[in-house]
DNA sequence: TAATAAATAGAAACGAGTTCTATATAAGAA
DNA sequence: TTCTTATATAGAACTCGTTTCTATTTATTA
């Protein structure tokens, strides 16, 4: 089952299986969307006696340091996270369709292999593509 | 000369010629580059005596409305604005150097030419990067 | 079961961006 | 030129998503 998976990437990066941070992973095993962390609190809030928007912050961060989550930014200026479905969870981007906001993810770099350009040497770099998905189209 | 067509546009859109609003656009046809707020900022508080956030803001906010200016948000979760550059001639991007800040530009498109990728047809993209240019290297 | 390192809740802080309002100014009219 | 009026401005105060701080609680292991 693929939640035994995500725990088991808990174990590994000795992070702690603690309820709420189970209840979030199955949250995002149910819904396979991008979640804002407000939506995620309103879930641990009722299924909780307690809950903090810190622990929720902190949780999505790790996770998604470790690999089990994705993090984007939509035009609201609010954090997203969902499910990264990537194999290896390594350098990939995202493009937005700019009719649904629906938002795609491709490990395939799109940049060419180029290690210099101008007299500059390139150490990082940024990319936003925009589209249309399927469906739009 | 650019900077007249870009005035006239004002007048067109009934917004004043202001000294401000001139050394804005100014500044983006000198820098050629994405500039948030702050950069623009830090610019007009040392040609002017005074300066004020909200006036950068409404004014890029009206510059972008009336399509002078871009927007995008980067993952620094800040607003950037760089010149539409749709009657310019050749796409091309820009590098910035992490230690002096000196902006580079090359015409080469670092991207490979590709129309669609995940489902999404691609329409457009950003891209940003970051280097060390010839001198601090 | 006890030890301890990590996770939590709650309050307070942070910071980019926005709203409010009184004052200043660009641009057209007299 | 001077006057008039609508727009632009500075500065203070605010918004709100996100982060930091800290005392308490809890999952893990020994």
């Amino acid at each position: 089952m693929f939640l035994d998976i995500l725990l088991a990437k808990l174990r590994t990066n000795k992070l702690k299986q603690t309820p709420k941070r189970k209840a979030i992973l199955k949250l995002f095993l149910d819904k396979r969307c991008f979640l804002s962390p407000e939506e995620i609190f309103v879930v641990i809030k009722n299924g909780f006696k307690k809950a903090s928007f810190p622990s929720i912050y902190r949780n999505l961060d790790e996770l998604y340091k470790i690999g089990i989550l994705l993090k984007v930014q939509k035009p609201d200026r609010r954090l997203y996270y969902a499910l990264c479905t990537a194999e290896d969870t390594g350098h990939h981007h995202h493009i937005v369709c700019v009719k649904c906001g629906k938002i795609g993810e491709f490990s395939e770099c799109l940049l060419l292999n180029k290690k210099k350009v101008g007299g500059f040497k390139i150490l990082d770099h940024f990319l936003q593509l925009e589209g249309i998905c399927n469906e739009c189209s």
